[in-house]
DNA sequence: GAGAAGCAGATTGTCGACAATCTAACAAGG
DNA sequence: CCTTGTTAGATTGTCGACAATCTGCTTCTC
């Protein structure tokens, strides 16, 4: 008998499509924050009915992406700098912990998967695909979170990250220019492959507090002139 | 003009209902862990039709406490020891976090606020309510990421608290004498209003791993039978 | 008797229609 | 002019029915 490892099929549920489809345009900046989510109008478009549209948004409400007020609609939620700082200080915290966690998990299998996520953010980096840039990066700095086998911290970071990954986005997508980012991975590679682990967790907050300036001034920038959703 | 905060009116969908009916019944361990929950019994029994009832579900399942697979059905999730493991190692991360954030926001309304928590539940130990003992106790411990000031800390530790609430409640219908807990939170309380932040911040650890250890085992033994569902 | 094919029942997923609620425009009254 | 009451339209919340899928049993074949 062949030696085959099948991965589990595709959930094939329109809600689950949906899911998918909506945090993908959030996630990308298609949807701005404070912007209604008109029922009818998404269902139509989406050839689907309300009932798993409906639940498909009660599920990124939960996912913290997607705000809901009865009888009024559901609106991709704010963006305000406080919420920004917010998520940055915990993702900090998390990252030591994750790397305290994985530390001694590390082999050879982790320093592949490590390799080949540091290469695909560098190719989406010569592509000029800011979008795919983001993405890339951020599974990239998830990799410890999910070497770190604790479930829970997993998917809190998974939360944190639809998050992050939004500002990320709208911050792109506010400043035109292509973002150069050399290759701010490399040390970080470099440390997660080394033997001080605290150097390793010192790296990670300082990396972080780097594009961290600038997100929070566009998001100061923002608040001044406040979203009137559509 | 009379000086009067109207706090906001309660949410009076169906759904928002049966979020919580449901909610209560899987943390005190009404429903048991893998039970299957079948929506036509169910919304006959609280006399509404499946809609809302899958909303609510939906919501449920992002928030942890339920498991869904397509086709088949919804689940309340299985509690293994290693979750319980992962819960309470992230949770003692959050603490220290969460103490420091609000060390310096203190002032009297915490104390007075931690002092009310606290009272609380002493009144439940009293009255041996074993459920509302572990309700107000994961209230009061929850006062300082309340206080902390980051909403995305206080959001991650709600959904925290959720799941170890619900291993408590397994825990204490287990065993089915009632705990006597004395007082351990009158050195946490103490602590806080003190002046050594670092000593809290142990404290909140060790503290944790009292009852840590009790649930941990009781956790395994149910490994060993897992439970069947209904 | 063992195994495959197929059927029946139950359960979940989806749909279209109706009811409840909100918003905004307008009219009436002070 | 400002406030209050009314009404029409649009949108969300809920319902009952139908379609798709799964599960277990029965039946058929060998």
């Amino acid at each position: 008998m062949a030696k085959l490892d099948f991965s589990p099929i595709a959930d094939t549920t329109r809600r689950a499509e949906i899911v998918a489809l909506l945090r993908r345009a959030i996630l990308t900046g298609q949807l701005e924050p404070g912007q209604k989510l008109n029922e009818l109008r998404i269902s139509e478009q989406m050839r689907v009915s309300r009932a798993p549209l409906r639940e498909a948004m009660r599920e990124l409400v939960q996912e913290g992406i997607l705000t809901s007020i009865p009888y009024a609609g559901t609106f991709v939620i704010d963006v305000t700098a406080k919420d920004i700082d917010d998520a940055y200080s915990l993702n900090k915290v998390l990252d030591e912990f994750a790397i305290e966690l994985m530390w001694k998990l590390r082999d050879q299998r982790f320093f592949d998967e490590l390799d080949r996520r540091h290469e695909a953010v560098k190719q989406a980096t010569r592509d000029r695909d800011t979008t795919r840039q983001i993405e890339t990066a951020l599974q990239l700095h998830g990799l410890i979170h999910e070497w770190a086998d604790n479930s829970v911290l997993l998917e809190t970071w998974q939360r944190l990250t639809s998050r992050l990954q939004m500002y990320f986005a709208l911050h792109q997508q506010a400043r035109k220019e292509v973002v150069p980012a050399e290759d701010v991975h490399e040390t970080y590679v470099a440390l997660l492959k080394g033997n001080d682990m605290r150097a390793a967790q010192r790296h990670a907050r300082e990396h972080i507090d780097l594009d961290f300036e600038e997100l929070l001034a566009y998001a100061r920038g923002l608040e001044r002139r406040p979203s009137k959703g559509a």
